[in-house]
DNA sequence: ATTGACAGTTCCAAAATAGAACTTATGGTC
DNA sequence: GACCATAAGTTCTATTTTGGAACTGTCAAT
């Protein structure tokens, strides 16, 4: 499929897959939070080629979740700080993290261990509800039409023409 | 690079990114979400290709996300469930989707909405400290070695080249 | 004048993906 | 019994994306 038809679903989940749903920009944004922000840096902590980070720098920066800060002039050079929208993926990489050091820890443990300031205390994070503070679970959501729905969320011609063709039958 | 060498990284996120850090693996995740479960719906409702799709279903199951379960013998035929393990993926997917309706809706406004039921309103997924309950941001967190910690944790053999090439000039 | 740092760009080969047709097994219909 | 439909894949080729390595341009230091 063209990917950049994903930005227009009628989904959150795959607009936001749109922006950061490959491997590169996962392991970019890791490497954000613990304050990677240069070219050269990126590149050797992650061995990325240098094509593909120039590409996927370009493609957070575009969707606003990276901004360019110039940090010399002469040669002009740019560092890739996280904006707004980018620190609010905090969320996002902390629970990729959690189901990592829950189901693919190895016997020797956890790789990185969290304080929460505020606190003072090594911490998990844990998703709860907003309205009653409750741990979330699948089982206790159900989910409903808002009004930015279209249709059944067909993501393709594909399966609209699947539609087509099982009405066609009727 | 070889990415089944992301499975052996010191570090929760690149290994989990080996199992759900592709377009389509985490699109797939969402239809498990809602509720479906077989082949042809997937393949209809995503428009995936079909050999993808066995491919990626092959390697949730591998990974221990999804379940094959018989629903009919003669000829036999399998569902895909998820999991404990692919259940725990939750706050992943509803942090994904919630970094979307903030970021990525249009003027029409959000294509689902989540009620909980355990307390009956409509919520939105919060990420909390397990220790004091307080919201958590990237600023208020501190990060520490583990034990699984390995050297600085450089990704690849391109990024431990680089580090000798400094330490020889030194 | 030469070397090195930095932030990319260019080029080609290798790997992954899209799109469509084909396979296998079975049950129902004319 | 021939024909169609359903379901879950597999196979094929063309296109796209990625990996790997070298190259470019600008400036500073030696």
């Amino acid at each position: 499929m063209k990917w950049d038809a994903l930005e227009e679903e009628p989904c959150s989940l795959a607009r936001t897959v749109a922006v950061i749903g490959d491997r590169w920009s996962l392991l970019i944004l890791r490497e954000c939070f613990l304050r990677i922000r240069r070219f050269d840096d990126f590149q050797a902590s992650l061995g990325i080629t240098r094509h593909l980070l120039a590409d996927r720098l370009k493609k957070l920066v575009r969707f606003g979740v990276l901004r360019k800060i110039p940090y010399q002039e002469a040669p002009k050079r740019y560092e890739y700080i996280l904006t707004q929208k980018g620190l609010d993926l905090y969320p996002i990489i902390m629970s990729i993290v959690h189901w990592g050091n829950i189901h693919m820890v190895d016997a020797r443990g956890r790789p990185l261990l969290h304080e929460h300031k505020s606190c003072g205390k090594m911490f998990d994070p844990v998703m709860v509800c907003s309205e009653c503070g409750e741990p979330l679970s699948a089982k206790h959501v159900h989910v409903h039409p808002g009004p930015g729905v279209r249709r059944s969320s067909p993501l393709h011609a594909s399966a609209r023409e699947r539609t087509k063709k099982n009405a066609e039958q009727a």
